[in-house]
DNA sequence: AACTCGGGGTA
DNA sequence: TACCCAGAGTT
């Protein structure tokens, strides 16, 4: 049997029923393809159905005000996923009268649709013979075929994805397209792939010579930078803190934060307390030192682990500009203050 | 070609 | 710990 048959019929005995396989609307795969970029179909579910509930078309999503998709997309990480799809359905409004690009050409234009994406939509909506390499594939391609060209390399994308591109059903790539995605996802694991009762086992390099945990090779990543960062959570007389948006190049673009001191190494309450009386916000007020964590919170991104120290600083003084505590939860923020914000206890204030 | 961008899950 | 996830954009 060749591949295109026995990955059909796998198929169609394993596949999950997920609820963007039930249309083949292109904003409804769009969507879905946005917030599953590097994200389990498990993490992604619950938002793919806040999005479709807050915004059952591309028109509402283009309507809306970038702030409510960072709050809404709050927790799922890239937020520049959040803010290219946001960008994307008022391009689709403003000057494709809402109708998505028909072709793998045209979804490439679109901001936050790269490759993956583009061949994803095309062949699902489109019934676009162009083939998709995301994780999966390179998993699966690289075991069946016992190829070892790193997959993060640029020879390694050309490679499989001209394997893939060869592989793919002609007559109805939409399937080929998620069936091998599948496949990657729940039969041909990263670890503990269950070889024994796969269909390829007969076939499969990798299986046949013992290196299926050899496979897929992938060039290591640099090692993580460490970041201190000490947030100033004020809190004024008159029950007000700040929050900062956080604009400019880096981590959470566009999201809030409380202000933000970030140090080389780690700050001493005594060295804090000499910073905060000369911080903009604080200085010629009475005010009180607390740090919140006595153990320092590790927050780890994959580039970066951030040490990090919440200061509660309560002033006796009444704040003019600054957040009601009460409205704090409105505004979009990333899990780690998101996580502060929901154990500490403001209305006792 | 190298870097950056999150957060959750698994072994 | 280390690695992975229905990758894309920037430099």
């Amino acid at each position: 049997m060749t591949f295109r048959k026995t990955l059909k019929h796998w198929y169609s005995n394993n596949k999950r029923e997920l609820p963007w396989r039930q249309t083949k609307d292109p904003y409804f795969i769009w969507l879905s393809e946005i917030i599953l970029q590097q994200t389990q179909v498990k993490q992604g579910l619950p938002y793919y159905g806040k999005f479709v509930d807050e915004f059952p078309s591309v028109f509402h999503l283009a309507k809306a005000e970038e702030s409510d998709v960072l709050k809404l997309w709050q927790g799922l990480g890239y937020y520049s996923r959040a803010r290219n799809l946001h960008a994307t359905a008022k391009y689709v409004v403003d000057e494709l009268n809402g109708e998505f690009p028909n072709n793998y050409k045209g979804l490439l234009k679109l901001k936050g649709v790269g490759d993956y994406t583009a061949s994803a939509i095309a062949s699902i909506c489109f019934n676009q013979a162009s083939a998709v390499v995301d994780g999966n594939v390179y998993r699966v391609l690289s075991r069946y075929f016992g190829i070892d060209t790193p997959i993060n390399s640029s020879k390694g994308a050309k490679e499989f994805k001209q394997l893939a591109q060869e592989l793919i059903d002609t007559q109805d790539p939409a399937t080929f397209n998620q069936a091998i995605m599948e496949f990657g996802a729940t039969q041909c694991k990263p670890q503990n792939p269950d070889c024994a009762i796969c269909p390829f086992n007969i076939s499969c390099i990798a299986f046949n010579n013992n290196k299926v945990n050899e496979l897929p090779v992938k060039l290591k990543a640099l090692k993580v930078k460490k970041k201190y960062f000490n947030f100033l959570v004020l809190i004024s007389s008159n029950q007000k803190t700040i929050l900062e948006k956080r604009e400019g190049q880096g981590i959470w673009q566009n999201l809030y934060q409380f202000p933000l001191i970030e140090t080389d190494k780690n700050m001493s309450f005594e060295t804090f307390k000499q910073f905060a009386e000369t911080h903009d916000l604080i200085k010629n007020k009475t005010f009180d030192l607390s740090l919140y964590n006595q153990e320092v919170i590790v927050h780890k991104l994959s580039h970066q682990h951030l040490y990090t120290k919440f200061w509660i600083v309560t002033i006796d003084s009444p704040l003019k500009v600054g957040v009601p505590l009460s409205e704090i939860r409105e505004f979009a923020v990333p899990v780690l203050i998101g996580n502060f914000i929901e154990s500490f206890n403001f209305s006792s204030f």
